[in-house]
DNA sequence: CATAAGTATAGACTATGCTCTATACTTTGT
DNA sequence: ACAAAGTATAGAGCATAGTCTATACTTATG
């Protein structure tokens, strides 16, 4: 598929993902034998690719950790020691995150009790 | 207390705190009547204001969500349905993100197993 | 009492993650 | 064939959240 195609599927805006491809997070190939164009054809691992980087996103990773993750992944070459020891490390992180979202959350929850006592 | 004491109990650095005080998050008072300096003092409760962003922060707000947070938590002057219903919203996208944060733990979960398989 | 350390303010600078613009080329539809 | 739409590349611009520097004043210490 072509950028278009690839931005609507995963919602992305094509700018973003070319974004995403300049930092090398993912790679899209142009048929140089056929075609008189270079322009980029995306497969379905892409899809993958975005939708793990959309996600970790969303729980706050920073591009350069996703890209670690989807090299990890995906190609799997950089399987020295402090490659595990960084997952195993964001792991315990993302236990934290865990119990910070429940304060957090209940924070909130007694913010709104708040709010409608007032408005009572 | 001044800034420096302050920096120190919280761990931010006198800069951040003066950033989070010109965004109009915390406020400093200075004792106009006894000092000649315009020193700025902090009690307790910006202590306790700094932690809360702090812990927000932590969970992905923007300090300009956190700002809201406060005021409806300290000041409750913002009483308005609206800011009732935007940390309801909240609430439901930090459910949302335990969602996320699961998937994406299951993810690293895995990528650790497969970095230690290929090792073996 | 001189000097080092602390404080205030304003503004410049940085990093991250986009987002948009300009330019140029290619393909598609009528 | 010609206009409209799609694609590529480079680079400018922007928002957020700091971080640092310069300047100037105040306080504390040997």
């Amino acid at each position: 598929m072509l950028i278009n195609e690839l931005s609507k599927k995963t919602g992305l805006s094509i700018h973003t993902i070319r974004y995403y491809e300049n930092l090398g997070m993912i790679e899209g190939l142009s048929n140089e034998k056929v075609k008189s164009n270079n322009y980029k054809h995306y497969n379905d691992n892409v899809v993958e690719r975005l939708e793990i980087i959309i996600e970790a996103k969303e729980v706050g990773f920073t591009l350069a950790e996703i890209k670690k993750i989807l090299t990890a992944w995906f190609e799997s070459i950089d399987s020295k020691p402090e490659t595990l020891e960084l997952f195993q490390a964001k792991i315990k992180e993302i236990d934290d995150k865990l119990k910070y979202f429940k304060q957090t959350k209940k924070l909130l929850e007694k913010v709104c009790e708040k709010l409608q006592n007032d408005e009572s």
